[in-house]
DNA sequence: CGATTATTGGAGCAATTAATCTATTTTTTA
DNA sequence: TAAAAAATAGATTAATTGCTCCAATAATCG
């Protein structure tokens, strides 16, 4: 799909193609895309750079596969918090979970996808598309976990969960991005109250 | 202050230098930090790499001078709008502008301050805390104009201008990202609607 | 087993980058 | 106007970067 195909993978070669994914990954996020270097990877994992050209063929195709492997990071741990929206409680289990996340990370690296999008959207038109799909993911985790509580009568049937998902993801990103500037959570917090307390006025008791 | 200041600027040492920030600024706007180079300078505004470093010493500096341009730059402009926040119409033409703004820029940059901030508050802890001080000053410019809402009566004493205020910055910062990403201002849009309906409930007749 | 193919190490390259140095010109000042 | 200081051009440098190449090793398969 997104990757150099020019022979058969054997298991070792799967096995380090995903260990340089994973390291790359981890060094983009910490790093970014343009402090990430080939010598990066060597020192950090013991990568060497014909490994990685070997198994990706140039850079951009190398952040490529990272923006799928941190797209499938995101909606792995947030989908089954999104899937689970059954009540007033589990949204703000959810606030806490991503405000959590933060402080653990000591408000360091933002958003996995958002630092992502902000470094590469104007100069890969590529890489700004796949971004983009991967968030509309997302938004529809959240729009679906929405939903499903109108659905179930938990939500009174004018709210519009399309405008309420698109609007929260769009929080998130805010509110990570200003957990990276103001080495606190309360912006996140904040922001992320506004819109849920916009979802309260349409809950059912 | 946050130059180096080696000899006496002449008046023309003063243009040049301010000439040498209004590109930098602009070229860091479009191509981020990592992307401006001594060698787009020279290309794009005949700046000699020696002017650069005569009137900055390094480029660390140079990137925190153009923190302080941008910064008075969106204070600037959004001073006037904020400062005369008297009605609900007056915060929808608020909001207008910044979507029409993001627009009128076909949706690249996202943010002056934004944009810097996330390639930066990582890994320059001195850039970060000049950004922090910047966006302070613009959530007191938005929660300034809520407060004179609320003093002048337009608005129910319980409203919480704090609050609000932090809130709507961070919708803005994660709707300004939302629109390099996607390229409509649909979620810019959206969530700047969300956090202002929010006010809309303590706006009295 | 033996041939083919995949994997890897590591030297090396061309281009780029932040920053420096020297020499020259321009401006200010006394 | 002459000396001092400031401004500038442009060549240069040391380090870094993305990437290539070749030779050697390991895995696979008929």
């Amino acid at each position: 799909m997104d990757a150099k195909q020019p022979h058969q993978l054997t298991r070792k070669g799967r096995a380090t193609r995903q260990r340089i994914l994973t390291i790359a990954a981890a060094q983009m996020f910490r790093n970014g895309v343009a402090g990430t270097t080939t010598d990066d990877l060597q020192r950090v994992g013991g990568i060497s750079p014909s490994q990685i050209y070997h198994y990706f063929g140039d850079k951009k195709s190398l952040v490529k596969a990272v923006i799928a492997v941190q797209t499938e990071s995101v909606l792995r741990i947030q989908g089954p918090l999104l899937s689970r929206l059954d009540s007033f409680e589990a949204l703000e289990a959810w606030r806490d979970a991503i405000v959590d996340l933060q402080q653990a990370r000591r408000f360091e690296g933002g958003c996995p996808l958002g630092s992502l999008a902000a470094e590469l959207a104007d100069h890969d038109a590529e890489a700004r598309a796949d971004l983009a799909a991967g968030f509309a993911r997302w938004e529809a985790a959240i729009r679906d976990g929405l939903v499903a509580m109108r659905d179930r009568g938990e939500l009174s049937p004018d709210a519009d969960p399309d405008a309420l998902a698109l609007a929260m993801l769009t929080a998130v990103q805010g509110g990570m991005l200003m957990t990276q500037i103001r080495h606190d959570t309360v912006a996140l917090r904040t922001v992320l109250d506004a819109v849920i307390d916009r979802i309260r006025v349409h809950i059912r008791a």
